[in-house]
DNA sequence: CTGTTAGCGCCTTCAT
DNA sequence: ATGAAGGCGCTAACAG
């Protein structure tokens, strides 16, 4: 495998030369230029960045960390994150941690080992030890989707706690005064902060703070289901859910058909998520929509000016507002008796 | 930030046996690794991979090059390839290319500079120069999703063939005599296969080979879309619809929902692809499912054994078979006047 | 504007 | 079972 020298000595220049031409750093005559060229082709030359890394200590490459690429929402992050990171030269390494906090670390130590330039991270649970252990390191990162407790870091998250309240709000509106909610797991914050605006919504309207109509579980399919189940064992007259997450809906609304619920005459359903259009036959959800695109974009540009030293010394945090999109779930309004 | 060297110097042994010690390469007695493990904790030292990896020509990164990663069925792959990347050690760089040759030479350029120890690729049109760029230097690749005419190397992919020919088989069984194919693009072998089998079944059936009922476009919404109002357009009479992927289903869908029409009552509609279960509310489209995640399992698979040299020399070719699912959407059997 | 020198941090090879 | 020497391929720093 031909390397710098081969082809420097083949075009008649310096081996710094040549790496100056592929680089584009630094002048290199169109004569130099077009030597180079060709005896990069004839020698089927491959530039090892492995080496220049080391050497240069930058890998033009990225990496993102989230629980589930098999969830659209991160999906689409990937997407926005991917799209702008090539744009800018760069690629990007991802790992899937499933919110388990010794899968997150194991991967940051591969990532930092790697010496990537950048990370972005959606952190489980209480993930600042991971973001310390990277920052020691002196790797840029960013924070995705989620808050993290006194961290001094760039985040780019959405407003869970508007887009939550404002769901809420939509459900009171409508008529329903026993509204359960599904969500994630204590402690991450955008479990939280969609539990701290539906009771901000709740308390406005009025109504009285009642745990039995709150659920914390896991931001899946599965639980969004057991919690359904609970849900309605452990209350009566529930009108009306508020489910954290895409999936968590998901598992309410196939519990409520199991148990012969009819969404949304029976049991009015909203949700946080929306889903790709591509993918939906019959758009039906009512969902507070994050911009995943954007939020994966806006990660992206923070992170690279962190790397080319542009951003001021204070920590970014970008919070992009969710969107409501009323379809069916919701229902319409309900009848003066259930407003009472 | 601490080297290898200085780890040595404090723990009071040479470099190379804190190499050794690290990577579980050679002998290294238990007073040493204590003291060594203590150096590294004390001084934060993380080894360098670019380092190792010039010298080892061993990056253990590989990576995922496919058209979109937004897709389910490419962010099951992506999964499936993670997983098992991951628990071997490997950590996973993706790219989308949409249906782009250029783009994919691109990032293929930019992988054989990163030494990445090996690529998955789902090939673009006529992806036979990609493939072998990366073998003429020697990188191991295997080819997911589609075939590629003439071309030696792994191969894992699903039998689109005969999935086409099953799903339009149950159209014809449900009394279907006239059935539009909206396939993708011309030269990406699932198009074409699925196209294939297609006619397979209708010509075992006696129907005539119509070239009005069989659109090429994109593997994309829109497209689908488009090319329902076309095959509408165009012929009078039509009862079933075969969407050739997920998202042209998705795009057709749209298309009838427009138009007025009832599916399956006016409209019967099967398609490629299944969507995973924690997304989709009410399950409704008949399908012909790919082992997606086992697709991306069993390439990584091929891909790690070709990396420890332990695969015979002849190429792998894989052919996983799709499972035909059968929901609402293809509706019930056809009255006797259709099947005339 | 181009070239020389040296070294990034690690591991292969060979020695003990 | 452990170590010494040297080089993987490239570019930073400095010359000229």
């Amino acid at each position: 495998m031909a390397n710098i020298r081969d082809v420097a000595k083949r075009a008649g220049v310096a081996p710094i030369t040549v790496s100056r031409c592929i680089n584009n750093s630094g002048y290199c005559s169109p004569e130099a230029r077009e030597r180079i060229e060709s005896a990069i082709v004839e020698l089927g030359f491959v530039p090892n960045r492995l080496a220049s890394g080391l050497r240069s200590k930058r890998t033009h490459t990225l990496a993102l960390v989230l629980t589930d690429i098999t969830n659209p929402f991160f999906t689409t992050i990937a997407r926005g994150v991917e799209d702008t990171a090539s744009e800018a030269g760069y690629t990007v390494i991802f790992c899937n941690t499933d919110e388990s906090v010794a899968k997150e670390q194991m991967y940051l130590q591969m990532l930092l080992e790697k010496r990537v330039d950048g990370i972005l991270l959606v952190p489980a649970v209480s993930g600042i030890d991971s973001v310390n252990i990277v920052k020691k390191q002196g790797t840029p990162i960013v924070v995705i989707d989620r808050r993290l407790p006194d961290l001094r870091t760039d985040v780019v998250r959405c407003d869970s706690e508007s887009g939550a309240y404002d769901l809420t709000r939509l459900l009171l509106s409508l008529g329903h005064r026993e509204i359960v909610i599904l969500t994630g797991p204590r402690g991450v914050s955008t479990a939280d902060d969609r539990l701290t605006g539906y009771r901000r919504a709740l308390e406005e309207a009025g109504i009285p703070h009642n745990e039995e109509k709150e659920f914390y579980g896991a931001f899946s399919q599965q639980s969004g289901y057991e919690m359904a189940y609970q849900a309605m064992k452990k209350n009566n007259g529930i009108t009306a859910i508020f489910a954290a997450n895409n999936v968590i809906t998901f598992g309410a609304i196939k519990a409520f058909q199991e148990m012969g619920l009819r969404v949304p005459e029976d049991v009015a359903v909203v949700g946080f998520d929306d889903l790709p259009a591509p993918l939906v036959t019959f758009p039906f959800l009512t969902v507070a929509a994050q911009p995943a695109y954007e939020m994966g974009k806006k990660a992206i540009e923070i992170l690279l000016g962190r790397l080319d030293g542009e951003l001021p010394d204070h920590y970014e945090e970008v919070v992009l507002p969710a969107a409501i999109v009323v379809r069916q779930s919701s229902g319409g309004i309900r009848e003066i008796t259930a407003l009472k």
